[in-house]
DNA sequence: TCTTTAAAACCTAACCGTTAGTGTTACGGT
DNA sequence: ACCGTAACACTAACGGTTAGGTTTTAAAGA
């Protein structure tokens, strides 16, 4: 049982910390491919078996925050007011992990991520992941009257918006442009399923 | 110069095709993590290297007609007649891969696709690739004003469209209802460059 | 026909990410 | 103080993938 509090959560997360910032600046300096999984262990000064346990292959190394986006969107739809309207509260979210993507910090990283086909690869199944999640959690909001089909659709749109937008000349209006196309996409699910009228705006 | 006529082109092909069969049949007897590449080129009496100059990695034996998808979508785009609506185009198009993939012979891959994360995220990746190509191919196409980011959006879109599609209770339904919501965000592109206002219902 | 060229296939041996198996340490609860 | 267990360590291997260099064989020119 026991709530953990304390020195082994510190040790513990202190240790990830460690690894991945250790394996972040080898990656930089020295590229992704050219820096093995030993290499980051003994530079981090623990055993390749403790790295995989606290990550689960080298690409999630660079990933760490993975999670946290994951989170960030799922809140976009469940912790909004009553009546709020879906799109562009997730439209909000999304802008700002776009933002936070293409700050000058971050683009060092971004390089390196395009360099490297691994890495385009597990951002595409990390994003199919983060749709999923999405999916769900649209499909089991009450007040939506969409079906499965739609709101799976719209979660890959919107995640789609995420990933165009962060490649594009302009980030911000090209998101703005997406999810015009979103709110029209949305706007259509409500007329055809249920002839029944569940009362105007 | 080089029409290599004949027998060359035949033979590698014959090896090629070889391979692929023995490493289906290989999969689906005894699943696909329990196969090692070193029991797939014995059985298919190639070398390794052999094996490896003829798919890139382990899981393109799986998707083997992975081109195929690729040329039909994008021949969707540029060989249909003029004026030709686009939408209609893509979506006859993906209904028919959709068919294909759903086609009772083809469920016990899926099923093995299903259960390995390594050929569920190359899957992914692979999808990746031809919504880029279909934005390349939609981007080029002179008699839509649509610009750059619309028509990545779209083309994401449509893979989405294929792969909600596929996993769906009823493909065809779903189909349908996507592409409704397709078309509408296609439609909305047009507006932009003139008017801001959306218009009425 | 004979020779030349180069693609296709071969073999060996390794590289590197990842995991299993098996201890060892030290924190936290009792 | 003592036990259970979470965190970490070490070795050795497994399996996909690639580099190196050699042999076969179809195709084209002499």
């Amino acid at each position: 049982m026991t709530v953990p509090s304390g020195r082994r959560e510190r040790k513990k997360a202190a240790t990830r910390q460690k690894i991945a910032d250790t394996a972040l600046r080898l990656f930089l300096e020295r590229g992704y491919d050219a820096v093995g999984i030993r290499d980051v262990a003994a530079e981090a000064d623990v055993a390749v078996t403790t790295l995989f346990s606290h990550f689960a292959s080298k690409e999630a190394l660079v990933f760490e925050q993975d999670e946290d986006f994951e989170h960030r969107l799922t809140q976009a739809v469940t912790d909004r007011a009553p009546h709020e309207p879906l799109i562009p509260a997730l439209r909000h979210e999304v802008q700002a992990l776009v933002r936070h993507c293409t700050a000058d910090s971050a683009t060092p990283i971004w390089r390196m991520v395009e360099e490297s086909p691994a890495l385009r690869e597990y951002e595409e199944s990390m994003r199919l992941r983060h749709a999923e999640s999405l999916a769900a959690a649209i499909t089991a909001d009450p007040g939506l009257p969409q079906d499965t089909t739609a709101c799976r659709a719209i979660a890959r749109f919107v995640i789609d918006a995420y990933a165009v937008a962060r490649e594009a000349a302009d980030p911000e209006t090209a998101l703005d442009e997406i999810f015009r196309m979103i709110e029209a996409a949305w706007a259509v699910t409500r007329l055809s399923g249920t002839a029944t009228g569940t009362a105007g705006p």
